[in-house]
DNA sequence: GGCGATCAACGTGTCGTTAACGTTCGACGG
DNA sequence: CCGTCGAACGTTAACGACACGTTGATCGCC
């Protein structure tokens, strides 16, 4: 997922679509934008034979010529583990919406906010990262003498267990995946606030501070600074 | 259970029947899929004829021909402790449910998320992995020093005995399930409530604050909110 | 009426951002 | 080398927004 993930978005409504393209844009994406069903089996086919693939499927649930769910479908049959959001409407019945929600990755009802919509992208694209080679997400890792535990945001040292914010959480996952290594200012800019301006740059300081606040317990862990460039976390991998 | 274990997933729906069916295969499970329980018998006793066995069985609660529950019974009359998990509607009433649950090792209520599903299906053959004798999984917790029966809705501790209601039972159940991991809030109020609005969230609270009540009785039981993302039942599995 | 579930309202706590100010870094000219 | 300066970074505190907890009222259904 590190260069920008390519979405393909199928709704029927006109402004809808054109709402959602131009907003998921503007957040780093790239977008493909199909009305229908059948439009939208196509450019995943040709996307497909152009040696090319979506990271994700954003499909409106109700729409003429081919609705969603039977989209899904056909989609999946050409490529079992697409990542899929469905979009439902608010008046659809239970009962019928049902079947939809169980074969998607995740779903929204409309109405929904752009900014819950970029939310959920990012965190199907985090899950379904890497699935086709096998490699499962770490959901754990080893700091030193700390273990921290991605899902439930728990940072543990011995009988110690800090509860971390969502933002400490995800930067801390990320500084994790670089480990050693290079986590640059920018790319974590953009995975965890979407955008790199001057007052995210500074928020995220922050949290590089509370952060450190928390590892400090350990003086062989470190989060350094490379100045104009961004973050290294310096720590053993076992403890 | 080493190798590839392997599912009949019985489903009516053709739509939802080919898709759960195809995301099994992708998570490496061997799937056999039906669409109704007259068909779903047959495979059951092909397998058995054919001196294979199924290690689980999903089986849809509302089908043509023959439902999931009688089906459920002739199959038990041929193998007592073949795992069955069921796939139930929202829209039945409360009563039914009851009646499934006595027989079902677990079961799932429309909608629910594919990651769910395999949550649960790993759950269940975990625990049917080398069970033994014909003994019926009974479906009740432990919960600290507290016992919790999920199909009478009783709580339990030393002579003490609380009802619950069915909320509240429901939602025990679900954070039983996923103990000491996290149950996320919309997925909660999705499976119980169908919907995640912002009165369903409070009711939702409202019946995390009973359960605390319930269970305050003892210290070392704890229901951790993890801002924005759900609850955290801690506990140990035995008194 | 009694009970369970939901709704409404309000208090409380947490989170994320922003501001303010101090410190470090690195380039550059002397 | 050294001093200077601006930019980048570090830290703390404060604020507003919102998630959560709790209570009591209300609704709907035996």
């Amino acid at each position: 997922m590190a260069p920008t993930p390519k979405l393909l978005v199928v709704e029927d409504d006109p402004n809808l679509g054109a709402l959602l393209a131009e907003y998921l844009r503007v957040k780093g994406f790239e977008v493909d934008l199909r009305a229908d069903g059948e439009a939208g089996l196509q450019a995943f086919r040709g996307a497909a034979e152009a040696g090319g693939r979506y990271d994700l499927l954003l499909l409106d649930v109700m729409m003429p010529v081919k609705d969603g769910f039977t989209l899904a479908r056909e989609i999946r049959r050409l490529d079992a583990q697409a990542p899929i959001i469905f979009l439902t409407a608010k008046s659809m019945k239970q009962d019928t919406i049902q079947g939809f929600q169980a074969g998607a990755d995740d779903y929204l009802t409309k109405p929904f906010s752009m900014e819950e919509l970029v939310l959920r992208v990012h965190a199907v694209l985090r899950r379904s990262a890497g699935l086709g080679l096998g490699i499962e997400q770490p959901q754990h890792h080893t700091i030193g003498s700390y273990t921290f535990d991605v899902r439930k945001q728990l940072l543990r040292r011995g009988e110690e267990e800090r509860k971390l914010t969502t933002k400490e959480s995800e930067l801390l996952r990320l500084l994790c995946l670089h480990r050693n290594g290079l986590l640059e200012r920018r790319q974590a800019l953009r995975e965890i606030w979407g955008d790199d301006n001057y007052f995210n740059g500074r928020s995220m300081d922050v949290y590089i501070a509370k952060l450190r606040k928390h590892l400090r317990e350990d003086p062989e862990v470190e989060i350094i600074n490379i100045h104009g460039q961004g973050f290294r976390l310096a720590a053993r991998e076992q403890a």
